[in-house]
DNA sequence: GTGAAAGCGCTAACAT
DNA sequence: ATGTTAGCGCTTTCAC
């Protein structure tokens, strides 16, 4: 007796709606009447039926019954964020969970780590086990290929980033707008030679954000020369030393823009590293835990993930009760939170 | 035409096997052969069919071909954490993730918020979809209710909380050990009035950690008295206010054990507002990000979630592959992690 | 190398 | 109020 086969002796198979229709001496509609909660019952057959599923440890087939069903849905939906293990994704997922739970959804959820293939396969994986809708973050610079799905009706939400090449709702941050809060703020307090720390230039929020960084210092009249953009940072490692070697420069900033929650991590450690960290302004985008107990505290653009996650999974349940309105794109506020380090006074004091 | 209808009309069923089949002129065992990569199929009728697939945007039906297969193996698994918006849960998730992702298998993702009631549903849910396996945290005290699904062949393995009432595989941090670790750090460093500030007594792990925490204090001589215990925290909040109410009572304590991550946050804000964060140490249990560049730098015993996630998942599909050895249950150790807040001695200087 | 027929567990449509 | 039959999209079995 080989290890499977004795594994296998010792598990019954899964008990099935017509097992439990022949222990409770019924049809197997009857069964699927009581199970899915159909009227035309009576309280003692449906009695029957409870007992002999509950003997049996009866479990529905979800797939096996949408098979046939009329609207053909699994009750499951498709979720890709940059990592599950980022705080900005699972304040998005968790927001998302919450709202499918309410109506009896499951959500599957993947990594996107900006890699475009990840996303084509995360995006196939969902399709081959038919979610009934899709919520994207996404890494490619196109997504035509989504086209065919959207014809097909699955509705396709994007969260956080837009689309491009597709027509479909789009639920993001106001990316240019808090970068530029974030640069008016540094300008307020007499900044100058503000530098930008940004992720890859690859994604579309990353582009967003520096395009506000940008058009606030033009608005500004402060010319670009005196902001050294950094991009295609993409962890704390890499951000920390771009800023190291910017500290370390001839001309060093007396300001910084962190574009992202890991990059701003990743400043802070260079800030102090160089003992820096109470002389050079620092305005974050994306709120990070524990950024109000910092000396300085942290200053912020703080995102509302939840409310991203929220709307985004919205969107998805009325496409699917039927709203066929022209695709939609919300754009939700971001916030500046005050708490020190963006208040810091470059060294001459306020220019100007 | 209704909204509805409107929508049907732009929504084109999803190609079928069968249609493939037709526009390839081949037999639906063919493309079946092509899809699967099953051989004996000539490279014409393989690149006939492969062209058919592309041109109706076929996707094959995982589910319909499940219910079929011999294995039935839906390539799809079950993982309750504690909150998918918790860094400690992130990491688990993203372990799980990347060893499934690796064998095509896809992950529902569910949040318990230590509530039994979320735990059944969760699982149930999980369940009526068929996934392959089951990777749980749990907040119910007894899960005898799960014995069928491992007779039926389900594995289920425990991730962070140890299973009760039913054999099966488990991988947990060392919270006893870790607890103690802490308690004999803060000792060390002259403590005798150390105060713990511990997660709901319902939940496994928290019990541990007390645990650890009286069995040092006991071991060390050192009367339970002088230890203010204080459990059933759940969130940063009531975690701040318990250490408030401590710190303004009559006899503060010179040293604190925060039991979690989020607790360790509460009692650092409590500390901050009450200008205690110098003079009173801290150790908490779980690594929280940014704690290295605090004032003090919070010392940690950190655990190591994405071991665990990753241990978990590896002993699902070594279940699945048929490993039919005795129920394991896989400890993995912590990390003392030394930062500042751990060292800061009791007023008196160091005693004894 | 390829295909026809049966059937997986369920629901829809139509009995009775 | 309950049962019977067909069939969802696929894989299995077995025939050719």
């Amino acid at each position: 007796m080989t290890s499977l086969s004795a594994r296998d002796a010792g598990s019954r198979p899964r008990a099935t709606m017509r097992q439990v229709a022949e222990l409770a001496g019924v049809g197997i509609k009857t069964v699927s009447r009581v199970i899915n909660g159909e009227p035309n019952v009576t309280p003692q057959t449906t009695q029957r039926v409870l007992d002999a599923a509950r003997a049996l440890d009866y479990q529905p087939d979800l797939h096996a019954g949408n098979l046939r069903r009329a609207d053909r849905r699994t009750r499951t939906l498709g979720l890709l964020v940059g990592s599950v293990d980022n705080p900005f994704s699972g304040a998005v997922h968790r927001a998302v969970e919450d709202a499918a739970a309410e109506r009896g959804v499951a959500v599957f959820a993947s990594s996107l780590d900006d890699d475009p293939q990840r996303e084509r396969e995360a995006v196939a994986a969902f399709l081959r086990r038919r979610v009934d809708g899709l919520i994207l973050t996404t890494a490619t610079a196109d997504q035509t290929y989504l086209e065919p799905e959207l014809r097909h009706g699955t509705p396709v939400v994007f969260v956080d980033r837009e689309p491009s090449g597709i027509e479909t709702d789009a639920v993001v941050s106001d990316n240019a707008g808090g970068a530029a809060r974030a640069v008016e703020h540094l300008l307020a307090h007499g900044h100058r030679r503000i530098a930008y720390l940004g992720d890859l230039h690859s994604i579309q929020t990353a582009r967003e954000r520096r395009r506000g960084f940008l058009d606030a210092l033009d608005r500004a009249a402060v010319p670009a020369d005196d902001a050294p953009v950094i991009e295609d940072l993409h962890d704390q490692g890499t951000a920390r030393e771009a800023l190291l070697r910017l500290l370390d420069g001839p001309n060093p900033p007396t300001a910084v823009f962190s574009a992202q929650n890991l990059i701003t991590i990743g400043a802070l450690h260079a800030l102090r590293e160089r003992g820096r960290h109470r002389d050079t302004a620092l305005v974050g985008f994306d709120d990070v835990e524990l950024a109000d107990l910092l000396e300085p505290g942290v200053t912020v653009i703080a995102q509302h993930p939840e409310d991203l996650g929220r709307i985004a999974a919205e969107r998805i349940f009325e496409r699917l009760d039927g709203d066929d309105a022209p695709s939609q794109r919300v754009v939700v506020g971001t916030t500046l939170i005050v708490r020190g380090s963006g208040e810091i006074p470059p060294p001459g004091g306020r220019r100007t």
